[in-house]
DNA sequence: ACCTAGTCGATCAAGTTGGTCGGGATTATA
DNA sequence: TATAATCCCGACCAACTTGATCGACTAGGT
């Protein structure tokens, strides 16, 4: 039902690269505090985005991360699916576990899976980080629109 | 993101106590077998689910347990709150989880989160025992059509 | 009285989650 | 070349959840 506190750490944390996207390296410990994530977990959540291809890093002085996408490219979904395998509601919809089912081809609920599995795929496979950029900056326009006069 | 084993066992169990509505009480062994449940676990699962009104037992000799609500009127969702909890692909939006959240109130990924919520309630909120119960028989006569002749 | 079934509480192994830690490797800069 | 900043890596860990199992007990029907 619920996504893993990681995966929302990995979703924050790519966020936040998004929006210093073209801006050099973000160290760790900055994107950690923006976040509210803990530094030495998001180290490894980090690595294993590095490990997808998600982000890139550089290290010694001056390093951090930069996010290796275009974020108008990378849906919440890609990195959702990376972090937690297959979206649906139950385990029986893909790979060997499919097999598994003590059901396999009757049950009744599997139509119902399916179609709340389209409907999640749906939001999470047309939200890109960038759209998600952009709609905290009209926030921050809303709210603070004259921050600059 | 997935139903636990358990509330998986509990829908398998109220559906299958639904196509014996009216029929008198069913006994554990017979709903563990039908529905390949664990018996001993599914005195648990019915166990809480008579806390929660869903089911009746009857005790002794010819006991079991029978369907305490018309499935007409009885959800998946109902089912799936009682033993999961707040439906949602978060935990920081229902409950006091939600004033915890660090990002309270300027977090970009709600609207999502609010979006999937609603998309996946609006399927199983309108997702009734009969409907399963009717599925279920429609697509017996379609493999089986003439089994009575 | 006796058999059948549900009931209740304890217990449990294994896996997952959500982290933490120490130290090592790498790089920019002075 | 020294140094400070920064990422990197593997090990480790406590707590919780999941998915059960067991034995003994209680209630009901015949």
């Amino acid at each position: 039902m619920l996504l893993s506190q990681k995966c929302q750490y990995a979703l924050r944390a790519s966020f936040h690269l998004a929006k210093c996207y073209g801006q050099g390296p973000v160290r760790i410990a900055d994107v950690a505090e923006a976040q509210a994530i803990p530094k030495r977990f998001l180290e490894v959540i980090l690595g294993q985005l590095k490990q997808g291809g998600f982000v890139a890093s550089h290290r010694g002085n001056e390093g951090g991360y930069v996010l290796d996408r275009d974020p108008s490219g990378l849906t919440v979904g890609e990195i959702i699916r990376f972090v937690e395998g297959p979206i649906g509601p139950v385990g029986c919809m893909a790979g060997d576990a499919k097999e598994n089912c003590p059901l396999r081809g009757r049950c009744v609920f599997m139509p119902m899976w399916e179609q709340v599995r389209d409907q999640v795929e749906e939001v999470y496979d047309n939200t890109t980080l960038q759209d998600l950029v952009e709609k905290e900056r009209a926030q921050e326009r809303q709210f603070a629109p004259d921050y600059a006069i």
